[in-house]
DNA sequence: TTGTATGCGTTATCAG
DNA sequence: CTGATAACGCATACAA
């Protein structure tokens, strides 16, 4: 910068102001720009960040970036920091508890403007000094939570699969025992089911339980190699996904023999048709949510939840 | 750092040192230590950046996270980097060549310690001053390219092939007219095949034609409903099962009628099966040369092109 | 409106 | 082996 000065003939200050579009008199910018192209000058962030005590920089904690609900959604909140000029520190906690607290202090030593987390460790202590935005975890009323609308998600699930014929059917699921955001797919589910007069029946397996135990669920509720639901609704695209090569196995046919829809609106390579028929998160809207939530949390008061609208798409395990 | 010195009762200097685990007397050591854990000291890396002028960060240059091969190059590349105690940078390129200049503006004004990309920019301006590793494109001997052996990967696919009993293959690919590293599949698959007597077509679709060319080239060699290929070898996972849904349309199984072959490696859901029979990508291993090699880019010369070797994996579109 | 000077947190140099 | 101090690049309060 003083190199810049110098060749300008002009103060270090008055650098500065031109760097940040201040009020710099005509010329005097003219002569700051000139200077700076000829010497191809870009500022130090380290410096600024330094002198400012703001990095713009968001990290991003997530268990990681091969899965591709979470590889989809990384993209777009680093597309949505970067139209703001941020950028983003990535952090994979693998859902390993002790990853997460170790990286609560890398956040601290790299100064992180803010912090926003998808987690699955009912322990973790939130800084309450950097502002932080977490999805599809509601932890208190001052941590907003971004998550899609999985109640709604849920009952519009049982109704889909109502309006396509279905007279009987189960909701499957993985996951953990906390409670979080996604935990309501099966109360919207079940709410539908009874304003229907749908049978349903759940078959939920905590962490640690083994797959078998789908199976043995499944197998418990055939006779005569007929499975006696006509209708899936699966926690995830991932699980339906499994369920179904497992059904496979048992020449049951989908969506001849039954119907299945999943969570989440993951498409093969990311990009093409739909894994399964889904209920589809609004990714790029959670992200665009995140982001102006986690910068904007200084001013105002923000809402401590936001819930975004899904959409169902047909992915060929359905009969539409 | 001044409070720790403080509640230590020893200088600046030896607060610094206790940091970086530097030669320091026993007790003062102590001191120190007791100090920071009791007022919770992190290091600023800011402070540290803008003194050592190194930022502990590598840039990585990608298109996107939401291609599967893509998130989990992401994953262990930042993998990798962590065990180092590195940060990465993320840009996403969207195959733009103006994105992909504007970051190498991000990149110096960041400091950024050394840069890892994977881009198809044939005009990218490589800065000379930052250390630069690239996958899977060759540019100088002075740009250190890492790749896995895609030579090698072509040329085991036709054996494959015709160890799997094909009489008659071919190689389709879609991507740049420009000569790249994957550009060597094709040669290691011509090769295979002219060693082994084994018959061959090739049709190679460069940017911007559309993709109903493949279904003009598949339908010209068809004749009473019949593929004249039982085997084919196809660029990328990605290009192979779009192929594929294409050959169902015309009522031609795989892998009974024809097998397939796909290159990278893709998983359902990064972890499940493979979506189809395919050269397996090291990507684990390109993730710790890229990540080695940019760290050590200062000393020694490095090789200017890292080829690592691939495997085969059945996925369901052969009779293995 | 522009120039000058200070300090942000850290490491490295040098003197003790 | 430790303490004091300068310098890194920048933004800003204050003086001109």
């Amino acid at each position: 910068m003083a190199d810049v000065a110098r060749e300008a003939g002009v103060a270090l200050g008055t650098v500065s102001r031109v760097i940040n579009g201040q009020q710099v008199g005509e010329k005097y910018r003219k002569r700051v720009e000139k200077a700076v192209e000829k010497l191809g000058y870009q500022y130090n962030s380290s410096g600024r960040a330094l002198r400012t005590d703001r990095t713009n920089t968001i990290a991003l904690i997530i268990p990681n970036t091969y899965n591709p609900y979470f590889g989809l959604l990384v993209h777009h909140i680093n597309l949505e920091l970067e139209k703001r000029n941020k950028k983003v520190l990535l952090c994979f906690s693998g859902y390993d508890r002790n990853r997460e607290e170790e990286y609560i202090r890398l956040v601290r030593q790299n100064r992180v403007d803010g912090i926003i987390a998808l987690t699955y460790n009912p322990e973790l202590v939130i800084p309450e000094d950097i502002p932080f935005v977490t999805i599809d975890r509601f932890f208190s009323v001052s941590v907003p939570c971004v998550a899609s609308d999985n109640f709604g998600g849920g009952y519009m699930a049982a109704r889909k699969l109502a309006e396509l014929g279905c007279r009987k059917t189960a909701f499957l699921r993985t996951g953990s025992t906390l409670t979080n955001e996604p935990s309501k797919r099966k109360e919207g589910f079940i709410s539908a089911c009874v304003e229907l007069g749908l049978p349903y029946e759940v078959k939920a397996l905590d962490d640690g339980m083994p797959f078998s135990d789908f199976e043995d669920f499944l197998t418990d509720h055939m006779s005569g190699g007929k499975l006696e639901f006509d209708g899936l609704f699966i926690g995830t695209d991932m699980l339906a996904w499994r369920i179904i090569q497992l059904l496979k196995k048992y020449g049951i046919r989908v969506p001849e023999d039954v119907q299945v829809i999943g969570f989440d609106g993951i498409r093969m390579f990311g990009e093409l048709e739909y894994v399964v028929s889904t209920i589809v998160q609004p990714v790029q809207e959670i992200a665009e949510a995140c982001v102006s939530t986690v910068l904007s949390r200084h001013l105002s008061n923000v809402p401590s939840l936001i819930c975004l609208p899904v959409r169902y798409a047909p992915g060929g395990t359905t009969r539409d």
